[in-house]
DNA sequence: TCAAAAGTGTTGCCGGTACACCCATGG
DNA sequence: CCATGGGTGTACCGGCAACACTTTTGA
């Protein structure tokens, strides 16, 4: 019955030459002070969860476009304890995004940085949140046609091949790939324009209406 | 970074005469008195999330048996306005047990009862709650053993079937569904007993140590 | 010995992997 | 015309649905 505070913390992944990557912060004043963080900060007063991820998102990153991703809660941690400031409580959320450029730092951090995982050690329990969104992140890819959160407004095949290789540090066959992810209903939906590069130009797409797609969409290999 | 109160809703699932229940308590004060409520209240200064929802199980329905069943967080609802006292936010958990006697009010409930889906009018927003609690029921038992959790400690394949027939309003071949739960491992482990009744006595099992199976475990039939 | 429920063997189908092959462009 | 990457056709293989059949009890 006490009063609790609330933040919401952001695991923002993204893919960045290859592997997968983590937006972390190095906060600006105290408790942790220097050390990396999730990004992330208290809920306003009458503002909804959703709404305060975004926030801080915004304004911690300079990440404006979450639309061209992906935001959804990932899980609460209210262990007591867990913030040295008191009873804390996190709504964590989780983001995918397309490579964007160089973050920029916000008011409470001095520093904004995409990091390749796992990453450095992290402040709270922070190191707990991000093992659990890359869990949530590696398994939704089995099932849901999210990979293409992590691809541009416009992307070949290829590039979302890319996407499940380097979640997954697996090879796909490029064959069997484009088959599946282009005759799965709702995956990806053809613009009609091509991409010139070497060899073929390829088709591009843009990411399709399903989410959640019933039989699992594609599974790591097992090589 | 305004002071929040904190709560914890509970969506109670068992599977009473061949169907999905949940457990819900009419609620002995305002606001909303009279009502029908998901069972929760408040989560206590120092005590940890996790810990809250057993106490509050157990305080409001009289269920103490969690270990025998599957308690999980499901997500947090903190909309401004979704509770007429105020700043409330709730972290709601799904739990699946055993179908049990009839449970006992509590301190802040003047009745419990089972339900049958989908249920009375609810109080607050504890409607969404239920939905979002009942599909990710349906959802977990396509790709885990949880439904092993709906039974009792000792079971029987056909009444584990009963589980997934119930849950998914289908009928299930029971040969297929018999050699597809005993061969995957960490599913059931034989207890070897059987239960004699009409017909060949059926062995017993216990619930295997794995909860999520890589490969989905069984899906609803189309009919 | 019959009904009823448990459990096993077998077949055919469907979907996925592997891989040969054709297409379209730049150099 | 060759290298490079995009995209299609096809054969094999494993898992699952369907269902015939055997086992084990109570009445």
């Amino acid at each position: 019955m006490a009063a609790f505070r609330l933040t919401v913390d952001l695991v923002v992944l993204t893919i960045r030459a290859g592997a997968l990557n983590v937006l972390l912060v190095q906060r600006g004043i105290p408790p942790y002070q220097g050390e990396w963080a999730l990004p992330g900060g208290f809920v306003l007063d009458d503002e909804d969860l959703d709404a305060a991820a975004v926030r801080e998102l915004r304004e911690e990153t300079g990440v404006t476009a979450v639309g061209a991703g992906h935001l959804e809660q990932l899980r609460t941690y209210g262990a007591p304890g867990r913030d040295p400031r008191g009873r804390v409580v996190s709504v964590a959320y989780l983001a995918l995004l397309p490579d964007l450029p160089a973050p920029t730092a916000g008011s409470d951090a001095s520093g904004a940085a995409w990091h390749p995982l796992p990453g450095p050690c992290l402040a709270f329990d922070h190191r707990e949140i991000l093992r659990d969104g890359v869990e949530r992140a590696r398994a939704k890819l089995e099932y849901t046609s999210l990979g293409a959160a992590f691809c541009p407004a416009e992307f070949t095949i290829a590039e979302l091949r890319a996407v499940y290789e380097a979640v997954w540090h697996t090879t796909l066959d490029p064959r069997n790939f484009h088959r599946k992810v282009t005759t799965t209903d709702g995956f990806v939906a053809p613009t009609g324009e091509r991409r010139t590069g070497v060899g073929r130009p390829a088709e591009l797409f843009r990411r399709g209406e399903a989410e959640v797609l019933h039989p699992p969409i594609m599974r790591p290999a097992r090589t």
